[in-house]
DNA sequence: TCCTAAGCGAGACGGTACGTCTTGTCTTCCA
DNA sequence: TGGAAGACAAGACGTACCGTCTCGCTTAGGA
């Protein structure tokens, strides 16, 4: 409705964001955040109802758009290299989303999220009859370790490319989780 | 004397758990820790800074263990079913430890000693010229998804038997990166 | 906005006040007093620094009434009369002045603004050659011993009106010093 | 055995002193007078039940010896010096008593049992009939007025020497007040 | 163009937790 | 036995932060 709204929730959200990156998200005070903000200690309030909200709607936006990228083709074709050029240009709030304190919730949700999708892209390729792994834990272990190869890569400052890591993605895990599928019976 | 200091330490770490079961790390206050222990609130700033510290102390204890279950042997015979029997028992510091706010510091160094023991005991078999997979990202891949692993197990209430989920591990992760990194040139 | 505070400390004035006259200064807890006043303990450290920056500001408007008081006319006139009045009409902050602990500072305070007073207007009389009795001795003894007798008189429960007790003063206190020093040389 | 009791209390008393006269009363604590004594913290309410007792103590010899200066021939002779003469040689004792927070009772107590001997020793100089001035209230004006005067000197540290002060004691207070009583009816 | 409802700055306040300090008790061990 | 050493319960202290509130100011955005 009103400029004065967006301006100041983005003055909230970018202030939140910088805090973080700079000395994590448990000890920042919603004062902190307001003096970042030029904002009012009491406005926070009238947008927000905690600094985990704050904090969660700035990851859902960027939960949605990672989601986006693995719903479609799953395992193969360029999706890795979108998910890892994604983080790139986001690597604020991918480091923010993969290694501060507060967003276990979020990236437990996010996970679930690009398992299922996982899933249901990919079921005939994980269905194995006298199968020793479940699709399930299948369909987890590619999206939990995705992430936590996203987060390796954040975390030693982006040592190689995106096109790179795609493909490391590609051999470690979605290949390598194909054919642990189809070499195993019970 | 001596024994009241371990009685008084033991029902404090005793306390903490049994809050972080029931109500999650963060909301959990000094008081609420020093009442279930039956102490005084001053005596707890006796024994340990914050609540942070009291945390750390148990779980170092257990990280300890855990790694010397992952120094030997790494990636064959029983190493699988010895981590998942040891969860089972310890099934509520497991728990804390891989699903709880204020561990992620914790996690991040046993996911790392974890990788580097993995990485002096395979070095010839990651080592592979001009290959695609660098050997660090392997052995954290191997480390950080058999947590996950374990994880993902525990949410689940253990729907399987530890050598199940040993044999899991053995194909999805630990076989699995191997024949990734045989398989792949850059 | 600025009615609040002046509520907030009249309120917290008052019950100290009224608290000191219980049960004494020294065992009273900022706790009894903020919640004797309906108001938060925290409350109280926005306005004072502690119980005694309370009592003082309290006190402090007593003793420049009754400076005023001494200030004119000192040792004649309806002067004696006035303050025994005054004392009366304000018997439960006199008390306090006189019979508390907590108030030794001000009460010395206020003995030596008396005795300037006393001193600066009476100055001629105090002169004496050869005078056995320093014009400070002189004038510490009076200023001093009126509050001794307010304090005395206070104690029993004003057993004779202000009247009589302004007649005593003049007899006991200043007359009789004055003649104290005419009759005497060292 | 014995002795080591007396040592021990010689010490905390000491220790008590010196605290009040280097940083006055009320800031005291327990810990800061045993480590002063060089005696153990629970070793203090062995002997004493706070830090009242142990001040009291110390005073309630002070005030014996005083009370037996004033009990014999009351308002003429030597009295008056051999009072200034005691205030100087424990003068630490008599500021304590006399300037001190925490002695209030003390001080009251004394006056009041000085004051009784005044009456007991002239009852036939006050009484008067169709006095203005009761003879309880120039009991008390004299002891109150002697002490008052005894903390001037010492708080302005002993300008005069205490046959000095004697005389004016017997001048401006003795005398005077009995003048005062001679000289007026209501 | 005005005016009315809204967002906002300012800041007092109640409340809760923190971490520290002091008091007074108790227990163990030493001389 | 008297004292040293020190853990402990109890609870006040003074600080920090949270979330609510009230008061005016200003500033859109619809009349």
């Amino acid at each position: 409705m009103d400029r004065r709204i967006r301006k100041t929730q983005q003055a909230l959200g970018d202030a939140l964001v910088a805090l973080i990156l700079e000395k994590g998200y448990d000890p920042i005070t919603i004062k902190e955040i307001t003096d970042r903000a030029d904002v009012a200690h009491a406005t926070f309030y009238r947008h927000y109802h905690d600094k985990d909200e704050l904090l969660r709607r700035k990851l859902e936006e960027l939960v949605g758009e990672i989601e986006a990228l693995t719903k479609e083709p799953a395992l193969q074709d360029a999706e890795g290299y979108l998910i890892f050029k994604h983080a790139q240009e986001n690597s604020s709030l991918y480091q923010i989303l993969l290694s501060s304190e507060g967003t276990l919730a979020v990236r437990k949700w996010l996970t679930d999220r690009m398992a299922a999708n996982t899933l249901r892209t990919c079921k005939p390729l994980f269905a194995q009859p006298n199968g020793l792994i479940p699709p399930q834990v299948a369909a987890h272990h590619i999206a939990g370790s995705l992430l936590l190869l996203i987060e390796w890569w954040l975390d030693q400052k982006m040592p190689y490319p995106p096109h790179h890591m795609a493909k490391i993605f590609e051999q470690l895990i979605a290949n390598a989780t194909l054919n642990a599928i189809r070499n195993s019976t019970s």
